[in-house]
DNA sequence: AGCACGCCGACT
DNA sequence: GTCGGCGTGCTC
């Protein structure tokens, strides 16, 4: 009985409950245009009585509506865009005791009002309303769906990343009165870049500009970006900016404060807790703010008349979704700038491949600074070789060259110097030993691998390659770096005992430190700042950053180098780095010319010529092998698509915890990546969802995952 | 996923 | 005759 139930879910006695009594008995006489059936001693709302409803049930129904009655008493309330509750189920169509049954409440949100319904049967009614809040706004909808289209994944899972829980509490305060918009700013900084203020201008009077901007190294690119935020509102429209974590959120916060002062925008992150949080979404949503900074989720973030959406640092892991179906932030920003028409900012001090092909494409202008600017900004960078590392006697016994020691010892003088170690775990990929090129597949390029010592085989198509020999010199023979960088750093230390060693990691970041001499060792992306800069930078080991087994080793140990760079004073106050690291390899040299741009440039032509991502796309499907194999033999795959592997689906770090996407316990998985060229990515996203769709409506119970854009292809 | 309906074998 | 096995299919 549902005396004591809280909600009003049965809201009277001759309520919707009581319509489904009559639907018993309407069941059986198929009726074929359904207008919703005037139930004996129930009204219905007197206008538009169907409701579309989201059913919020997991992956059960792929992006299905299902039709509701709308009692007159939810009339009001019922509108599009609103959280309700529907009886959902096959228990539905049980009586007892005079009262519907089984088929529990289930969540859902209304998509829209109708005059009549497509279906066949009988309508069951709607429960009731949650709360009137429209919470799923028209453009909010039409990009989940693009969103989920995107990555072949379900509406439902899509509406569950964008749409906050509900807390009461917070839906029932009003949000503040808006601030009227502010004026168009001056473009500070931003006239180091040629078309900087141009861009700036572009936002202020209305214009949809879309930039990829390489930020100089340095602490003013959240000043920058909030200029562009105040840009945007000064043309009375609102402005998104999502960045990888709550440091950088909280810093471009502090920016948008110092620019903007109070109350002209949210800081949405996850470290306020859900209450605070879904208030400020509110607050969004109501108008009541126009701008919005923040982490991930934030990439939904319902903001009123977009004018542009940004993203700083797009090569940052944490900008990818942890959760089904694995959306990206830049991505996700990028469907929003094209269904809202808005502008759109990636910013970064380096460049991925993907900002590279926005570029390419003509999609998005490049923002950047002349030579000069980068001169007076970066550090002079030095680097040395292994080659030179083996020549070098003394360098060899303590694991470090003489250039290195003497880099550290000046920069001791004079301020704070970082060392930059790779973090554990890191597990190289096989090249060669001579000169380091990648060892791949001959027939798919896809990445050599050793389960063990003698056995060569291809972790892409699972081929073996007995008699690999290197592409580029001819070479036999393979190496993996192993890497003994912690080691070295604490030599470092004792080598230096007047000197203070502070370490900054996974375990405890270290925020900032101050402007004395010190030894700071940290890994990537823990560094702290330095005051006044550091005097120098020793970075270690660039080995091990660039033998990852991954597409994005390269372009990812440049990022983390410039990061670290860009921490250190620039040439011209004396700031100095040191990278042991091939000084032939591309990264390297692209580093030492500070030129990320070209880097991505390169690397995106090759991935071209390779057929890599992000130039074609790639999905993958994984689960029991027979599992794969008929999902595989069932999709409709676009006739272009290349089949690679079956391969079996290794956890490379045994000692790891488990992660959501990990196989069962005890079960053992395999993988299939399927690819396909430039323009057939759409529809391959396509046939995997309705192959997905009809898997499960045949009742397939087993577990098939996919994953488009799979992030750790080797 | 639940959950009911349905169409075959051992029981009062 | 009918109780109940779990194979199939539906949920507005």
């Amino acid at each position: 009985m549902s005396s004591d139930n809280k909600q009003p879910e049965e809201p009277a006695a001759c309520g919707p409950e009581q319509l489904a009594l009559i639907r018993e008995t309407v069941r059986k006489a198929k009726v074929p245009k359904a207008k919703p059936r005037t139930w004996r001693g129930a009204a219905l709302a007197k206008e538009l009585p169907v409701a579309r409803v989201m059913v919020n049930k997991g992956v059960l129904h792929l992006d299905q509506y299902f039709d509701y009655a709308v009692p007159e008493e939810l009339d009001a309330d019922a509108q599009p865009g609103v959280r309700v509750r529907v009886r959902f189920g096959a228990g539905g169509h049980r009586v007892r005791e005079g009262r519907r049954e089984g088929g529990g409440l289930i969540d859902g949100f209304l998509i829209e009002r109708r005059a009549e319904s497509d279906y066949g049967g009988a309508l069951a009614a709607l429960a009731y309303v949650v709360s009137p809040e429209p919470v799923l706004s028209p453009q909010m909808l039409a990009l989940a769906r693009a969103v989920a289209d995107r990555y072949a994944g379900s509406l439902a899972d899509v509406l569950q990343l964008a749409v906050p829980p509900r807390n009461g509490r917070a839906e029932a305060k009003p949000s503040p009165e808006p601030l009227p918009p502010p004026a168009a700013p001056e473009p500070g900084s931003w006239v180091r870049y040629g078309r900087g203020a141009a861009f700036l201008e572009a936002l202020a009077t209305g214009g949809a500009p879309r930039a990829v901007w390489t930020a100089l190294p340095g602490p003013q690119w959240p000043d920058e970006l909030a200029r562009a935020v105040a840009a945007t509102l000064a043309s009375e429209r609102g402005a998104l900016v999502v960045v990888p974590d709550g440091r950088r959120a909280a810093r471009v916060d502090a920016a948008l404060t110092a620019l903007l002062g109070e109350g002209r925008h949210a800081l949405l992150t996850a470290e306020s807790g859900p209450e605070k949080r879904y208030r400020q979404w509110l607050a969004v949503r109501r108008g009541s703010v126009r701008a919005v900074v923040g982490t991930r989720a934030a990439m939904f973030a319902p903001v009123q008349d977009l004018g542009l959406v940004a993203i700083w640092d797009d090569g940052d892991s944490s900008h990818s979704d942890e959760n089904a179906p694995f959306p990206h932030v830049r991505e996700v920003l990028e469907l929003r700038a094209a269904h809202d028409r808005c502008g759109f900012l990636l910013g970064s001090t380096s460049c991925t491949v993907e900002a590279a092909q926005l570029v390419e494409s003509g999609w998005a202008l490049p923002l950047i600074a002349d030579r000069e600017q980068v001169r007076k900004s970066a550090p002079l960078v030095r680097t040395v070789g292994d080659g030179e590392l083996a020549r070098d006697e003394a360098a060899r016994a303590a694991r470090l060259p003489s250039l290195a020691w003497q880099t550290v010892r000046d920069g001791l003088k004079s301020g704070p110097v970082l060392v930059q170690v790779p973090r554990r775990g890191y597990v190289p990929r096989l090249a060669c030993e001579r000169c380091r090129t990648p060892a791949r597949c001959r027939h798919c390029a896809g990445p050599l691998e050793a389960p063990d010592e003698r056995d060569l085989n291809c972790g892409w198509c699972g081929r073996g390659a007995p008699d690999w020999h290197c592409v580029e010199c001819g070479s036999t023979r393979l190496r993996a770096q192993i890497v003994g960088a912690r080691r070295t750093a604490e030599e470092l230390g004792r080598a230096f005992p007047a000197v203070q060693v502070r370490t900054s990691g996974r375990d405890h970041v270290l925020d900032s430190v101050p402007d004395r001499p010190a030894l700071v060792v940290s890994t990537p992306g823990a560094e702290p700042v330095a005051e006044g800069g550091y005097a120098a930078a020793l970075l270690l080991d660039g080995w091990a950053m660039l033998g990852r087994p991954d597409l994005r080793a390269g372009e990812d140990a440049l990022r983390r180098w410039i990061d670290a760079a860009s921490l250190v004073r620039g040439q011209s106050e004396g700031g100095t780095l040191v990278v042991v690291a091939e000084p032939t390899l591309r990264p390297v040299q692209a580093l030492v010319r500070w030129d990320p741009v070209g880097h991505a440039q390169r690397e995106l032509a090759e991935r071209a010529e390779l057929g890599f991502p992000p130039v074609s796309r790639m999905a993958a499907v994984s689960g029991r092998a027979e599992a794969v194999a008929a999902f595989v033999a069932s999709a409709e795959l676009p006739g272009d698509t290349e089949v690679l592997g079956p391969v079996p689906l290794r956890v490379t770090d045994s000692g790891r915890p488990r992660r959501p996407g990990d196989p069962p316990v005890g079960e053992t998985w395999e993988r299939v990546l399927l690819r396909v060229p430039p323009g057939s990515g759409a529809a391959l996203a396509a046939a995997l969802k309705s192959a997905q769709a009809a898997r499960m409506a045949r009742g397939g119970t087993e577990q098939v995952r996919i994953r488009v854009d799979p992030p750790d292809i080797g």
